[in-house]
DNA sequence: TTTTGTTGATTGATCCGTCAATAAAAAATA
DNA sequence: TATTTTTTATTGACGGATCAATCAACAAAA
């Protein structure tokens, strides 16, 4: 019994569903009548939504980085120092939308994928810089240009091996550790620089 | 032409080229004929010696683990003081040997892999574990116990977040590079305390 | 003649993507 | 207003491709 507008909802639907699916298999290797059945609909509504399976994985990817990037831009829209700016950018990777079982094994598969799919790299690539940045933005008003650098890489891989640790489950077990760890390094890092 | 002996010789043939096709592919979506045909055989040869799939998958990754600890217990009988075993460690992640594009890539899908299979996230915990004793064996000599387990979780993390952004071929892009960052996390965490 | 090595061919299962068919809402036309 | 037509929503069934795993068969060494 079709009702008119149903197209937004049933997208959503399924991209829900894609997110919860990989999320329980631990991969992408997710079938689409799997996806569409969580979704309650056919395999075949999911295909003439999306047409293929890889653009219903681009388009549930899209999400998850659009979610992210939205959070982002909140939390540091309420920092107003460059020190709580950094603080901000680690917060919101670990913060309770973020850090959810099923969204880290989205990132842990997707990154996976991203080795095959080059829309994916890209799209994975465009996070990693703006995460680069963001931090940068908050680092570069207490560190040399070329230190601060550093200290954000490390940061950003701080935080990806966080979430690969959770993802085995082995490892720090919350995202409260998770966040002291990182606050860890940056006061150490950071309160030295300022001491000096 | 059947030749007696064959058995350990196609056995390492077969796992090598499993290495070589999970590197090239960025996965371990490949097939059985794909890896047989690397390994100059027929697929009902792999089967012949390994059974099923998972099992060969499972003797790759077990002999990435292996060749692992080898490395690692050799570079800590040549390590005199504590100190030095912390890098020790540190270091032979990034070797030659294990910090290659294939390696590298197979650790990343093998990680995606073990959500699914218990085998599989069991060999990976072992591995985990192991890591963690070997940090601390150096850590807890110059830090006291609590902190020591901290800097050895953040530091188990670092490496697995630089192997990650080094398999998406962005940020740290050598291996040097990523040792003197971690290195330069361990210096000014012991170099701190041993001050005070 | 038994064991070891090896493969081509085949089976069975899975799964993506398509298509024809159905039904209801909306728009156009008479 | 009554009708036809078009658009939107939806699915069951199916074709075709891929692939893991098996098996019968063959060859050479022991």
């Amino acid at each position: 019994m079709p009702k008119i507008g149903m197209e937004p909802l049933r997208r959503k639907a399924l991209i829900d569903a894609t997110i919860s699916a990989i999320g329980e298999r631990g991969s992408l290797d997710v079938t689409m009548s799997e996806i569409a059945g969580r979704a309650g609909v056919s395999s075949a509504l999911a295909h003439h939504y999306f047409g293929a399976k890889d653009e219903l994985l681009l388009a549930t990817m899209r999400h998850i980085l659009a979610e992210l990037t939205a959070d982002m831009r909140r939390a540091l829209r309420s920092a107003s120092t460059a020190r709580e700016r950094v603080s901000a950018v680690v917060a919101v990777n670990f913060s309770d939308v973020q850090f959810r079982p099923e969204t880290i094994a989205a990132w842990l598969a997707f990154y996976v994928e991203a080795q095959k799919s080059a829309a994916l790299r890209r799209l994975l690539k465009v996070y990693a810089r703006r995460l680069h940045s963001n931090l940068l933005s908050g680092l570069t008003g207490i560190l040399p240009r070329n230190e601060a650098d550093r200290v954000a890489e490390a940061t950003a891989a701080l935080i990806d091996g966080l979430y690969i640790r959770r993802a085995l489950k082995d490892g720090v077990p919350n995202a409260a550790t998770a966040i002291a760890l990182i606050e860890d390094y940056l006061e150490t890092k950071l309160s030295r620089r300022s001491a000096q």
